[in-house]
DNA sequence: CAGCGGTTGTCAGCGAATTGTCAGCAGGAC
DNA sequence: GTCCTGCTGACAATTCGCTGACAACCGCTG
C-alpha cells in the first residue's frame, strides 16, 4: 500500500512516516503544493494524507484540483485549525476523512485503514482472465476454481498486472507498486517474482514483452 | 460488534452501555451531535444508537448528513419526545429503528439486534457456516448442534469473522473491532485470539491469509 | 479479605515461509 | 560471433505467524 503524505513540517512528517511504515505502508512525501498536485496526478497511490496549510498551493486547492482532474484516490486531511467550517469545506472539496491536529499516531493509523477500506469497498473484487479469477476479498487467486496458494509478494504483482491486463507494465512501474519508491529493488527482483508465479500459474499468463515490460492479456487463449 | 452510541445524559448512556457491554459489545460514546457526526462518518461501526436531543448538532442532523454522505451504518434512534411527527421525521431521515424514552434495556437489546441481523441480510440471529452455527442472542455457538464453550472475546472473534464470512480480515481491522479504539493492543493479542479459537474448533474454520489477514470462508468443506 | 478458577494480554522463542541477491546461463537481436 | 536482456537455481537474511509460559486481572466463594 503506497501513500502520498503533503506534509511541510519536517518533524510531523517524520513522526507520521515512521508510524506509517512501522504500520507496513509504503510512504512517499511531498513538502509543497504544488508538487503533491503533481504527484497525485501522476502517480497511483492506495491514499493521500493532505495538511492544509502548505507552500506554494494551499491543500484544499490541490484537493480540489485532483478532484476537477478526475483523481479519485482517498484524501485523509490534516490541519491545526479545528474549525467547523473548514471541516465542512473539507468534506465539500472531497475529502474523504478529516483529522484535527493535535492528532494521536494511533489515531491517524485508525482513519486511514478505515477510509482504506471504505474505499476498497467500492471496486468489485472479482477480476477473471481466462481460466483465472482474482478475488481481492479473498485474497485469493483460483485457476479454474481451484485455488492457487500464492505470497503475498505474487499476489500483488499479479494483482497489479490482472488490474492493468491488456497493458504492459515495465519493471519501473511494478518497483514502484510493490515497494517504496526509495528503496533500491533491483529489476532482476522482479524478474525472479515473475519466475515464482509462473512456476505456479504456468508460462501463459504473464508474457514478456522484450524490451518494455510485462502484459496479461485480456483475452486468453 | 462495534457501536456508537450517541447520548448527552451520562446517567443513561452508563446504564446503555453497561448493557451493552455486558451483552458482549465494544461500546463508543460520543455526547455531541457534531463530534458523533465526524465519527461516525470516519469510523467503522456495526450500528448506532442515537439520541435526537443532542448538542453542537440535533440528531436527526447527524442522521441526515450521514445518509447524505453515503454512510450506511444502521441507526437506531432514541428520544424522549414520541411523538408521531418525529417518528416519520426519523424513519424518512434513513433510521433503521426508534425507541421512545423511556425504555427498557432488553428492548433496547432486542431491537438493536434486530437492527444488525437486518442490515446484515439475515432473516434470523443465525448465521451458519459447515458444521457451525452462531446465536448471537444466545451468545453461542455449535458445532453440529453441540454448543462450545467460548470466552467472551473468542466469541466476539468468531463473531465478526462469521458476520464478514468469505472476505479476508486484517488483524488491525480485528484489533478496532474486539477493542475499544484507545487501547493499543498488539497484533499478537489477535494471534493468541486465534490460535485459543482453533484449539477449540479446529484448525479448519479459521484460515489464515499470509501476510493479508485471516478469513472464514463462506462454503466450508 | 484471601484464595481460586477462569480469562486475557504480553513476551520470548521457534520453525517455516518469504523474498531479495547473486552468479551463471540461454537465447534473441544485430 | 557478440552483446544484451531476461531466466533460473542456490543461498541467506528477514519476516511472519504460532505456541507455551507467565502474570495481571476479575468475579466468586468461603
Amino acid at each position: 500500500m503506497r501513500i502520498l503524505l503533503v506534509e511541510d513540517d519536517d518533524r510531523i512528517a517524520r513522526d507520521v512516516m515512521t508510524a506509517l511504515e512501522v504500520a507496513g505502508f509504503v510512504v512517499e512525501r511531498e513538502r509543497d503544493g504544488e508538487a503533491a498536485w503533481f504527484r497525485g496526478e501522476t502517480e497511483d497511490y492506495a491514499a493521500t494524507i493532505l495538511d492544509l496549510g502548505l507552500p506554494t498551493m494551499d491543500g484544499l486547492s490541490v484537493l480540489k484540483r485532483w478532484r476537477a482532474g478526475g483523481c479519485r484516490v482517498p484524501v485523509l486531511i490534516l490541519t491545526a485549525r479545528d474549525t467547523w467550517m473548514e471541516r465542512v469545506d473539507g468534506i465539500d472539496a472531497g475529502a474523504d476523512d478529516y483529522l484535527p491536529k493535535p492528532f494521536r499516531m494511533e489515531e491517524l493509523l485508525a482513519r486511514l485503514r478505515a477510509v482504506l477500506r471504505r474505499h476498497a469497498g467500492q471496486g468489485s473484487s472479482l477480476i477473471t482472465i481466462g481460466a483465472f479469477r482474482l478475488d481481492t476479498r479473498q485474497m485469493r487467486l483460483s485457476r479454474d476454481g481451484i485455488p492457487v496458494a500464492l505470497t503475498p509478494q505474487e499476489f500483488r504483482l499479479v494483482s497489479y498486472l490482472m488490474h492493468h491486463a491488456g497493458r504492459v507494465v515495465d519493471s519501473g512501474e511494478l518497483i514502484e507498486q510493490l515497494y517504496s519508491r526509495d528503496s533500491d529493488r533491483d529489476a532482476n527482483a522482479i524478474e525472479v517474482l515473475v519466475g515464482r508465479v509462473r512456476k505456479k500459474l504456468g508460462q501463459e499468463l504473464i508474457q514478456t514483452r522484450r524490451g518494455f515490460g510485462y502484459i496479461i492479456e485480456q483475452d486468453q487463449p
